[in-house]
DNA sequence: GGCAAACCGTAACAAATGTTACATCAGGCA
DNA sequence: TGCCTGATGTAACATTTGTTACGGTTTGCC
């Protein structure tokens, strides 16, 4: 399909190998705005490639404290960081936000291609270290900054807040407390 | 070299292949106990593969708070989450705890070595995949966890406490927080 | 104009955590 | 035995952050 080829990890591979690979068990699936799309705890046996759509992933506490941890914008994939590992299950939530495609593609036929497109290896490692880097780069954040310093590293990302409240919400803080 | 069979990333592989990957720009490097082996926004353009003694890799804020992040015993892997990345620097500062010997291994040439070794390539993805739980959980740990439920957690993972003040150093708090 | 809803700032108070200082205890060693 | 050192418990206080509540402003709508 077209909308694959958009993705990045598959923008350097063939259209017959890309058929092939579809040949595989794989789905698209639709969800509607604000359908859930993976609860923690799921295992995620499937690359899932999101070609349509926005959603967002969030983090839960078990004192109910919640925090936005990334927003997910067509095209990309979802929790490639998870698929491999042998308790693949999913940590966060993840929720649309307007109306989702995503496909599903068998996890050993993805081995098998990626085996045989040495272009859609190296993107896919290089998605995965990006993703590695963003964990490591929010755990940072909350591990040894302060509030002050979360909202300055905003400020640095972001350049300004639009939202305080929905700032609040990806900074793990309350809008009182960032208001201040 | 044994050594590096010893490591789960090889242990599928022949030796002749082996040899082979060690015919590229490969070394083999020995830190005295102590030793910085790497240090935060150092770049990591080669697998770096840690056959011998023991290190920690600690994560630096800005206000000098400082969290233990993890504890590396060969033979192991070291910063395999950013190999791949455009922007591949490290986020945290290893330090040789013994006497340590690390393989750096081009990073061209084990991306080659992947593409002929199914089985590497296999146990490369589950360990990125383990690392980036890895990361998740911490970073959820710091981002809606108090303090009171890290402690719990650091207790369902460890058994018990040995020493308060190192356990202080991975949770993020203070010694005399944790007593209470 | 009037009303309701959403968003924001702020204050007062509570809870959690850091900081500093000190006392205690066990172990090692002269 | 006596002293020193390191790890720990604890207390008093300061700082940060959460909680709750209230009032103001804007916006859209009737």
């Amino acid at each position: 399909m077209e909308e694959l080829k958009r993705v990045k990890l598959f923008a350097g591979c063939s259209d017959e190998s890309l058929e092939h690979l579809l040949e595989s068990p794989c789905r698209r699936q639709d969800y509607p705005a604000g359908r859930r799309m993976l609860n923690p705890g799921d295992p995620c046996r499937a690359l899932m490639v999101l070609v349509e759509g926005q959603a967002e992933a969030r983090m839960m506490g078990e004192e109910g404290r919640e925090v936005l941890v990334d927003h997910l914008k067509a095209p990309m994939l979802l929790a490639p960081a998870f698929l491999f590992a042998n308790n693949n299950v999913v940590p966060v939530e993840v929720t649309a936000l307007t109306n989702c495609a995503v496909w599903h593609i068998n996890r050993e036929a993805f081995f098998e291609f990626m085996q045989q497109e040495p272009t859609v290896l190296r993107a896919f490692l290089e998605i995965l270290s990006e993703r590695g880097h963003f964990l490591s780069r929010k755990m940072r954040t909350f591990a040894v900054n302060s509030l002050r310093n979360r909202v300055i590293e905003y400020l640095e990302a972001n350049g300004s807040i639009t939202s305080v409240a929905a700032a609040a919400e990806q900074l793990g803080a309350t809008r009182p407390s960032l208001s201040r």
